[in-house]
DNA sequence: GGATACTCTTAATGT
DNA sequence: AAGAGTATCC
């Protein structure tokens, strides 16, 4: 099935010069600086290495100075793939790489040209739309993010006839997600699915891709399972990539899941699970740096064992540990590893650092959100302020703030612009959620791909302009019927049943209007100027999103409204922006190897907002401090730390109290919280907490119990009036910290007999399930945990449950 | 067909 | 508290 499958040329990852001849750097500088074993890992340059890289032991100095002593050596730099999990991430590593090898991004280099440092979804991206046939996919194929996931599979569980109330789309997206990164399609899945539910599903999973290749998309996790089954079935795609890439380098290597863990291995080429590989005579060059204590996305499907078992994989692997620590005071890091050492299921190693002195972890237990906010504002203020004895203050930049869940940072948002804190949000995709950019990028998507039904379906009434659900489904239905495209659909709307005129007259200006942005602009953009953003003012204006939103700012006077024409102008700044940033070299898309078209340039601009992450939005530039989730805070560090909202069901999660496996991950999450701060450590608590519009009282977070003692001080705010709590931390001179309120958590509510919490249960449609919890009496209700369909809450009196 | 009012549910982390 | 989804009205 596989005939002219192009392979991989050099053009495809940027132009391939011949070796340099002559390295700027010497052997010398680029371990200049460096520990003994931060050297071994720089200068071990063949066959596969570990490097156990703890929390600031210089994990990404030893990466980038690897890179570059790799070039120094004579590695022609196109034979090098770094790959890591974000864009900042990615572009930060090329950046230092770069100035270490005195080259200045996007000139023209030998030193450097060809070097391909990118996250692993754009590789797998370039890869599938360069080997799209291959991958059984078009070139241009849309990548849908988890909106566009969720309409898709709403539709797909109406299609094969099932509730939406039964099967909801969000858990039926996760059970699907789960088994894509596990590398399970949906034939397997539905191979291996036994009981109804999961069979359910199954269809559900089956029909959902179908719907996503319709509609010529693919969604994040397909990135990752599609690239993996292309490089394991397509002989010519796995040759050319090994062929290219000798120097395979991965980043927090202790998050890859299944799908990264295979394209990885067989790039690297052969390990020793792996059958039928042709090893390379080198044996594979093949570099993971990572700390298993730091794995976090277990939830996504990061497998730890992928880190744990990498001397087991490849026999012949050097294992190089980075335990000194060179970030944070002694106190901080006594902290973290007195805390992480309560997880069963890890490796012991040393964490530790040769400085002396610092200041103490502050604990601080306050009244309710709006009062931890504020203790966080004048917190900020002091340390920036240079309240401390001795110390000069930190700047508002140096500062960040890390919270468990997004809501926390509303009321903290508040107090911040009380006390003039400067501050700013890392949401890498905040920008482009919003209501009216999306509507644009819907309208450009459509532009870029015919076929996306999903963005056809958000803006074919924005503005209203007489298509309205009725027709639109009548279209669609059509579409379906005929196996054409929405869009063709559309063209031939005179042949869709039971339309009224008005609908048709409609529909034939509508298409007029898209086939109007989409003809001139497939030609080849010859006078190449500003071409991308003319193609995005131009939809923006004609489309009338313009003028509905003008309209919408002049009646109602709120500030959201007046914002929306300004977004819509930074949207076109944006692929301005692109546009200037934009390297036809490197894009798969661009086959001419000549001037690309608008289209080209737009799919790679629409590839470009689809893969941002959180963490790409934090910039220390700002001049302000940072609200991040604890997630989006790995691989970054701050002068001042303050963590938020260490409770009971927040951080550790609620969702994470019934497994010992993701409790410990929480626990990873809290330590790699308390290890991204330098100098200064405020963790905060609170004793009443507003969730579901309801002030509820808290119960303090295992881990505050979990700290030193003697590292930590303790301070009780809560029913002080102003001014300061007792310091009883400091009578505890050993051991662990004791909580009191804790100790006298708030009895289990009692529970009706027939289902006792624990039990194993069975529901007619849903299977197999645990209870975990059982409330009231009268209309009392059982919490199911069903085995693959997640939790649900159900009446005890109408769910016909049984006893196994 | 479209807009509005109401009820209802509903809470993680993110490429 | 806020958003989504439904019911109802024009």
């Amino acid at each position: 099935m596989d005939f002219d499958v192009p392979i991989l040329t050099d053009a495809d990852f940027g132009e391939v010069p011949p070796p340099p001849a002559k390295p700027a750097p010497t052997a010398e500088s680029l371990v200049d600086g460096l520990t003994e074993p931060q050297k071994q890992a720089v200068l071990h340059t063949e066959g596969p290495l570990l490097v156990l890289a703890a929390a600031g032991s210089g994990k990404t100095r030893v990466i980038t100075r690897r890179i570059a002593y790799l070039v120094h050596c004579g590695v022609p730099p196109w034979q090098i793939l770094a790959l890591t999990f974000t864009n900042k991430a990615a572009g930060e590593m090329r950046e230092r790489v770069f100035s270490l090898l005195g080259q200045h991004e996007g000139g023209t280099n030998r030193a450097t040209r060809g070097l391909t440092i990118t996250t692993f979804h754009s590789l797998c991206a370039r890869l599938l739309r360069r080997h799209a046939e291959a991958a059984g996919l078009k070139p241009d194929f849309a990548i849908y993010d988890s909106a566009d996931q969720l309409t898709i599979v709403k539709k797909a569980i109406e299609a094969c006839q099932l509730s939406t109330a039964n099967f909801q789309p969000r858990s039926v997206l996760g059970v699907i997600s789960n088994a894509k990164n596990d590398l399970i399609d949906a034939e397997q899945f539905a191979q291996s699915s036994l009981d109804f539910s999961t069979k359910c599903i199954a269809k559900v999973y089956s029909s959902y891709t179908t719907a996503l290749r319709r509609a010529n998309a693919v969604d994040f996790d397909d990135l990752l399972l599609l690239t993996a089954r292309v490089l394991s079935r397509n002989e010519q795609v796995r040759a050319a990539c090994r062929d290219r890439w000798q120097y395979l380098m991965i980043d927090e290597y202790q998050d890859t899941n299944k799908a990264q863990f295979q394209i990885a291995s067989i790039i690297a080429g052969g390990g020793g699970g792996e059958s039928g590989g042709e090893l390379r005579t080198s044996g594979p060059n093949i570099c993971v740096v990572g700390d298993p204590d730091q794995a976090i996305y277990g939830w996504r499907g990061a497998d730890i064992s992928n880190i744990l078992d990498f001397e087991r994989y490849y026999p012949a692997a050097a294992t190089i540990k980075l335990g000194e620590n060179f970030r944070s005071t002694a106190p901080i890091l006594a902290v973290a590893d007195h805390l992480i050492k309560r997880n069963r299921r890890r490796k012991d190693k040393p964490l530790f650092t040769v400085k002396t002195g610092g200041e103490k972890v502050e604990v601080n237990k306050c009244r309710d959100e709006r009062h931890e906010a504020t203790v966080v504002a004048q917190w900020l203020r002091s340390r920036h302020e240079s309240v401390d004895k001795g110390g000069q203050g930190l700047a508002w930049r140096e500062m960040a703030i890390f919270y468990r869940t997004n809501a926390l940072s509303r009321v903290m948002e508040e107090a911040l612009r009380e006390y003039n804190v400067p501050y700013t949000i890392a949401r890498g995709t905040a920008f482009y959620d919003r209501e009216e950019i999306k509507n644009a990028l819907a309208y450009l998507r459509v532009v870029a791909n015919s076929a996306d039904s999903v963005s056809l379906g958000r803006i074919v009434n924005v503005p209203s302009r007489g298509i309205g659900d009725t027709s639109y489904d009548r279209i669609e239905m059509f579409a379906d019927q005929s196996g054409v495209t929405v869009l063709d659909a559309m063209h031939r709307v005179g042949e869709v049943p039971d339309l009224t005129a008005r609908a048709v007259n409609a529909t034939t200006k509508f298409v007029q209007m898209v086939d109007g942005w989409i003809s001139p602009n497939t030609l080849l953009a010859a006078a190449g100027g500003s071409k991308l953003s003319e193609l995005v003012d131009r939809v923006i204006r004609e489309s009338g999103l313009e003028a509905m939103y003008k309209a919408q700012a002049a009646t109602s006077k709120t500030e959201t409204d007046a914002e929306r024409l300004d977004n819509l102008a930074e949207l076109v700044s944006s692929a301005a922006e692109f546009e200037q940033e934009y390297d036809p070299g490197s894009d798969p898309m661009n086959t001419t190897g000549g001037t690309p078209s608008v289209l080209d340039m737009l799919r790679a601009y629409l590839e470009s907002i689809a893969l941002v992450a959180d963490a790409d939005a934090v910039d220390p530039s700002q001049g302000s401090v940072t609200l991040m989730t604890l997630h989006a805070a790995k691989g970054l560090e701050f002068g001042g730390v303050a963590m938020i909202g260490l409770e009971e069901g927040l951080l550790p999660h609620m969702r994470a109290q019934q497994s010992e496996p993701a409790m410990e991950e929480e626990r990873r999450l809290c330590f790699v919280g308390i290890t991204r701060a330098m100098r200064r450590l405020l963790i905060t608590s609170s004793n009443y907490r507003t969730m579901r519009g309801m002030s509820e009282r808290t119960i303090p977070s295992r881990f505050l119990s979990e700290l030193p003692a003697e590292h930590v001080s303790v301070r009780n705010l809560s029913d002080v009036s102003g001014g300061l709590g007792d310091e009883w931390g400091e009578q505890h001179d050993s051991g662990d910290i004791e909580f009191s309120d804790a100790a006298r958590a708030p009895s289990r509510p009692k529970l009706n007999a027939p289902f006792p919490v624990g039990c194993e249960v069975r529901h007619p449609q849903f299977g197999l399930g645990k209870v975990q919890a059982v409330t009231g009496g009268a209309n009392a209700r059982v919490t199911v945990a069903f085995r693959g369909l997640g939790v649900k809450t159900l009446v005890l009196e109408y769910a016909r449950l049984t006893r196994v």
